[in-house]
DNA sequence: AATGAATGAGTCTTCATTCAT
DNA sequence: GATGAATGAAGACTCATTCAT
């Protein structure tokens, strides 16, 4: 219970006070200007450290981003939040309905507390191939098999159409999650959202679709 | 109809040859590695030009983004396309699925059409202003409308449920739209889609949803 | 008299319009910007001329500086001008006084008229051999024999001290006016000034001293 | 007194030894070619310092170049010379001639000390509101003051006339003395002058006028 | 003669990275 | 470990000059 990132990689030594000042403006400023759009002695300066301490701990400035980054994924793939997850799937919902919606606030939690890291990510997914691989290696190798691992048995179990592909499905929720997460939290993050109603709608249509019944 | 471009901007002269080269080469290597990451000697060079060429027709590299990414959001805009898509949704379908599959199709056709603009467009996009404004403007000036009308006219017809918000519907399946075509374009852009197939499975969900019936 | 510019120097053909207007654009920029503070094309567009245009005539731009600051020279030893001044000293003055206040006058109309020329000739003097020559020249060989001349007879005469070097006293005198020229013209040129009281008391301290009598 | 520049301007650090370099450098050489016609590599590559040094202490050329030539004007102003120059003024002088031949030599002094920032300061008024600013400062709020004051107490006094202004009075002294160090330093900087015998000739045709008695 | 598009060397400035203290 | 002065390569942009039309 020494180091606060209990195992999961390589890091070994927990970060100096310092070290994680450094990380914390960093995050802030990227998600704010863009990677290329702020320069190391900004972050330095922001952090109340001097420039030269940065490249002490991280050799560049792309090491930087990595490590400002990689914590999601670490926390992604935590032990304890895949099973938080896996628990989440695994119990006994009486419907599919349930479990959409204690997914999507599950999320909707994740998204709030991890906004700017993830905003990072994506936004500079494109340029590094680093983080590219990190994202790709997180998704297909932990959490895709869970995911689909849980769906195949909800469409045993009858509780999800059987006529569908699962990646066709899983797509779909992601997609109008994430369309949801975009527009609330990216494109216009007011307080005027009704959360909770639109969690209900979005999750019937996804279950029964725009056609009327 | 002698300009290639009929009107639509307030861009008089047709681009010279030199221009369009520059556009070309910006556009090419903007989408490959970001604004950012591009010099414009750079861009000189691959278009085959003088570094200064460039200087005389956009006053600075930002302007040049611009120019690059405008074109996207005229022919967006264009009457022609306009009428295109209002007629789309204007035919008397049968029923949704048609409608459906129909708007799905043609988008395809434009993502493919304009798949390196549209990289550009959304990976600048929270970094330039100018772009976040020419965006907004055009979707909520132009699209956001008829689509609003549209679907209320669906609804109206009793074509689309009506115990629903346009504006979830239409998220959903923009949603479902988009995370389909990232995958298909970017994640994996490999030709082993059966596109048909995918088209299919994703317009049969978004119109029934995913729980059996 | 069919050459505007009779004679003086190598200067054959008289100026076209257009060219005329470049130098006329040419001198009020560099009055204003100083010659390096103005770019070539803007020099062209004030003048309503093609950039080329401009280095049809002149092969460079310091070329167009000479041709800017030259007829200033040219009319400062144009012979009639010179006949003018020589004039103005040879007349049987009844004193100096009369001679320093007639001089004086003279020199204020000259630079009222020449003021952006001598403006642009004092800024650019320290940099451009070229405008150099042309200054000292006009000096050396034309302005001061004269000077230096009028000045011994008027000593021979009675008329001014004969215990005084004439270049401490043609340098004491161009001092006063200088000082006077540069405050009224250059440091606080408004039209709060009485140039007559002005005038008499440069003339008067000039002739009598500081000391009281 | 640990600090060589003894308080005056808000300038706290004392310069390291390459920012004194480099102003070294850049006062030479805008002395000799003028603040636009010397690059900033030049600058560095003279000084014996990296380009991106110099603009770690001043953001800009222009920046530099106020650094340059503030000094002057600190020094203008620095108490001492204040102090010197009054204490010149105030001692009770039998007569204007010695008071006048001492301040002559006082500013031989400071001219020739001060050579090359003089000539910067003269060639770059026109084009640098900043440099402007510094110059009428330094003037209007502490020399001009003083030297009105001094000169009405010799007017008081009946050491100089009374009948004539005092501003012209300082303008006709100042030019003369002007139009000498400007001959002596930098039209004509030869070895061969008496200056002794000059300074008594400009003094006694100042007090005594050109009039023969 | 006149044009103005094109050039490319040159300019100021930024910034990740190094290293002596 | 920490510092921050120093580096120099690279970047966006300017501008006098040329040349095909």
């Amino acid at each position: 219970m020494k180091q606060p990132e209990p195992a999961g990689a390589g890091e070994a030594k927990p970060l100096t006070d310092k070290q994680q000042r450094v990380l914390d403006a960093a995050l802030e400023m990227f998600a704010e200007r863009g990677y290329s759009g702020v320069a190391t002695n900004e972050i330095a300066k922001r952090a109340g450290v001097a420039e030269g301490t940065i490249f002490k701990t991280w050799k560049t400035k792309k090491d930087l981003l990595v490590a400002v980054v990689a914590p999601l994924f670490f926390r992604l793939l935590a032990p304890r939040l895949l099973e938080e997850v896996r628990a989440l799937f695994l119990r006994p919902w009486p419907d599919a309905e349930s479990l959409l919606r204690a997914v999507l606030l599950n999320r909707t939690e994740f998204i709030r507390e991890h906004q700017r890291v993830l905003k990072v990510v994506l936004q500079e997914l494109p340029f590094h191939p680093e983080v590219r691989t990190l994202a790709t290696d997180a998704i297909k190798t932990r959490l895709w098999p869970d995911l689909r691992a849980t769906w195949e048995r909800l469409q045993a179990e009858g509780k999800v159409r059987a006529d569908a592909a699962p990646h066709v499905i899983a797509r779909n929720i992601i997609g109008a999650f994430a369309a949801w997460f975009l527009v609330r939290y990216v494109v216009d993050p007011g307080d005027h959202w009704n959360d909770a109603d639109e969690h209900e709608q979005i999750v019937r249509l996804l279950l029964d679709g725009i056609r009327p019944r």
